[in-house]
This record gives C-alpha cells, structure tokens and sequence, in this order.
DNA sequence: ATTAGTATTATAGTATGATTTATAGGCTGG
DNA sequence: CCAGCCTATAAATCATACTATAATACTAAT
C-alpha cells in the first residue's frame, strides 16, 4: 500500500511522513470516510515508527478535521465537510494523487468568490506600504519572462500582497488555496510559455493593480474577476477529455 | 497567567487542554506573534502534564498553522497569514477571548462574500434529496420559536445543508465559520428575542429557499445577502455594510 | 423475559527515561 | 578572513509501562 503513496520531494520528519501517507491514503479511499483505521499497533508496523512519532501524526490529521478518536472505539476517518479545505496539506495531497478537473473547477470556484471582493475591500482599505509591496511583486513578474519558478512565485506574492491590504485576517490566510492553484495551472499551461500569453497576463495583473491603487474598489474586483476567469479557461481547455462533471465557473462578480 | 486562560465548557482530553491553553495565549498575545515559545521542559511545568501530551499539543496547533517547531531554534509563533482562520478551534480561541466587533466584522465579510454565491450556484446543483434536507431545517427553526438552542442549531443546519448543495468541498467545509458566527450573534442578539424579529427572519430564510427551490441563483443569492446583510446589522456591524457598499454582489450561474 | 447493574477487555491516552538527530555557534586550521 | 570541523543543546524519536474510557458480555434482580 505504501508504495503508492507518492513521494515526498525532500525528506521530511517521521510524523510528518506519517501524516502524509495516512492522509494521503484517506483522499484516495483506501481509508473510506466513516471507516475505522487499523489500531495504533499496526500502523506502527505499517509505517516503520514508534508509538510517538504515529500520535503525533494522528493529532496532526485530527487538527485538520481528517480524523477523530474515540478511546475503545478506534480511529474513524471523518466525513468530507469536517475536512479542513483551506488547509495546504489537504490540497496538496488532493492534487498529488493526480490533477482531477473537477478539483481545479472547484479551486478556481473559490477564488471567483473572494479575490475579485479582496480586490474590491483592498482597493478602499490598502496602505501606501501595502501598495509599494504590490508594485515590488508585479515589476518581479515582468522580469520574470524566462523564469516559470521566479514568475510562479511572484505571481503568488502580488496575490498575498492583495489579501493583506484586504485587512481581512480570514482572506489572508487562504494564500494557500491559491498558491495550489497557481502552481498547479502552471505545470498545466504556463503563461510564460509564450510572448503573446505573458503580455496578456502581465495586462490582465497590471489592471487590477491599477484599481486598487486608484482606490477604485468596482474596476480593482473586475479586472481580478476577469484575470481568474481566463486562468481557469487555461486550464480547463487542456482538460476537455475528462467529461465528466467538467465544472465551468459560473459565477461573475460584476458592479452596478 | 494559567488563570486567566477561559474554562473549556467540560472536560476534555490532557493534550486538548494544553492545545486549547498555548492557543489561547497565542491568540490574546501573550506569545506574541515571532516570538519563542518556551522549551518542552518549561511548558511541562505549566501545564502540569507529560512531554507526550505538550507533543501532540504543539503538533496540533503546528497543523494549524500557529507555531512551527526547528531543532536548536526551539518552537516560534508564526505570522498571522499562515494561521488557518476557517480552523473552528481558531475561530473558537479568538472569541473566548472576548467578542470583538472587528473580528465579527470580518466574519460576516466572508459570509457575505461566500454563502451568496453557494446559494446560487446550489439553486443549479442541488438535488431532490438535499432540498428536503434544507426544508426539514426550514421547518426545525419555525419550531423552534420558543427555544434558543434549538433555533440555533436547525439554523446552522440550514445553512449547511445549503453548502452541501453547491458541490463545492471547500464551501462544504466553512461551516465552522457560519457555526461562530450564528452562535456568537445569539449571544449578542436573538432572533426570537421578539415575535416581530423572529417572523422577519423566517421570511428571510423562506426567500432564500424558495430561490433555491425554483432554481433560481439570481433570487436565492439575493435573498442570503440581504439576510446576512441584516444578521450583521443586529449585531451592530457597521463594516460590512461599509466595505460592500460600493460592490454590490450579483451572481450569475448560468447553464450551458 | 426484561432491565439494570457489574465485570471484562480492547483501545486510545498519558507518563517517563533513554537515545538519536539536527543545527547554531564556537573552534581550528588554513 | 574564510572554510570546514567540533560541540553543546534542544527538539525528535524510540521503547515501555501504566491509566482511563467505553463497548461488550455477563450477571442478578425485578
């Protein structure tokens, strides 16, 4: 069983290895939701660890809302709407078991949802700092042509940069849901892969910069909105094959 | 400085307790943010209990994106945009601590950038077994004029099984946020404190089933803006309404 | 026969001490 | 002055023993 589970890129602490496979294991329904996992002895054979490094892996999962335990009864893998999205691990086990369209549909969904009214929030309430941290991460993207790496990472920095003027402790702790997202789309379509496609990105990021920065909450939301529908359209075009349930996001946020 | 930590409701596991205790701290700043927390030995001491709980402790609370752990380094509280605020221990932490009409302000701005469009799009997805879901809650809260408690919980059943029906996990999963939110507004604010206050809720959430019901996203989404709109309002939040103004929502979910 | 109480027992939870590993900071040699 | 090698320290891990809890089975009283 353990062979399937993907390998971690560096090598990590035991619990953390622990808590990868077993979580790993639950997303792919080895360990069905409502099922009971196999008692702390045989999981310590399974994974190779003792009593302590298993514990502390098991309270890692069970602060994600993976799991629970019950003294006498057993480790039991809790239903999907316990589980923590907004969690980085969770998504990154989700997308190591395979990139699933649907996955990706419901990620960009997300983002639909709140970025464009971050942008808007983040257009009223953005300081001169948070305004200079934005403009330092969008010239990194434009210097960043060559470099898919450094362009990811900046890329996620302007969106992080936004979040934070936003002011809102709960949207600047979602950086996680769309540094996944960004990454992912990336190994799918890069927008550096070609002249044309990096000019129309790097417009798309300019607009929405210049919305918050002339503190203009209706033009800041609707550039976002655009600039996650045409990300999302990326992605989803190389996915066509996967019919089922190809989610299109339906949702616009658009200004009176 | 243990005194002042606020009394979990019962009683509850060795480690929860420290978890529930560091975290708290945490959160009320006494293990301000970059900051070292004290060493294994010393955190024993406090609390009174072995290394193997503190672990599972601070592995907890690592999960959650509070603290990170290095050898030699010793264990550092982390910044606030890598705490994960959909965490229902987290939002649990920060309220015990005294209500505080920011942290509410925020609340309801996620709400109100979230549960509008998860009714539009569940007006699109929702199936037959999910409708009488909402409709038993529906009906659970007009019975549950006379108790608090109970209005409460068929109300949060309401709006989760509305989640449930727009097929998103992630939204599926913020049920803790909506869970804070209702119950801390009943602290403050009844619905049923008043015949007349109680009615005009209940028609609210009516309008929000029925655009549900006739599978239109326009109406339904509408209709929970305006009731969140005026939950907040109860609650005297004068933010959300500030922040939205300028950004009215309108959600389109359209079908292909 | 049904119910209430009690004993059993499997399993998670907790405690303790020993051992290993990682690294900041100092030491040595170039 | 720097690179690479020690060393001290604190976290990470292991091993084992013990405790608390609750599901199950069993017993006894009605």
């Amino acid at each position: 069983m353990l062979n399937d589970v993907q390998r971690p890129a560096r090598a990590r602490s035991a619990h953390d290895l622990v808590a990868h496979g077993i979580g790993q294991n639950i997303m792919q329904g080895r360990f069905p939701i409502g099922s009971t996992l196999p008692g702390d002895a045989e999981l310590m054979e399974l994974f190779g660890v003792s009593r302590t490094a298993l514990r502390e892996a098991m309270k890692t999962l069970a602060a994600k809302g993976l799991i629970e335990s019950k003294t006498k009864v057993g480790t039991k893998v809790l239903d999907r709407n316990n589980w923590n999205m907004f969690d980085a691990d969770i998504i990154e086990w989700h997308l190591e078991m395979g990139v699933d369209a649907r996955f990706l549909g419901w990620l960009f969904e997300i983002r639909q949802m709140l970025e464009p009214l971050a942008c808007a929030t983040a257009a009223v309430r953005r300081t001169e700092e948070q305004l200079k941290e934005m403009h330092r991460a969008l010239q990194a993207m434009y210097q960043c042509e060559s470099s898919r790496q450094g362009f990811t990472k900046a890329d996620l920095a302007f969106h992080q940069a936004i979040l934070e003027a936003s002011g809102n402790p709960f949207l600047q702790s979602i950086g996680s849901v769309i540094g996944a997202a960004l990454a992912t789309s990336f190994t799918i379509s890069s927008p550096v892969s070609s002249d044309e496609r990096f000019r129309e990105v790097m417009r798309q990021h300019q607009a929405v910069f210049d919305g918050i920065l002339q503190a203009n909450p209706a033009a800041a939301s609707e550039a976002m909105s655009d600039l996650i529908l045409q990300a999302a359209e990326r992605v989803q075009i190389k996915h066509v094959e996967s019919s089922l349930a190809n989610v299109q996001i339906h949702a616009f946020t658009g200004v009176e």
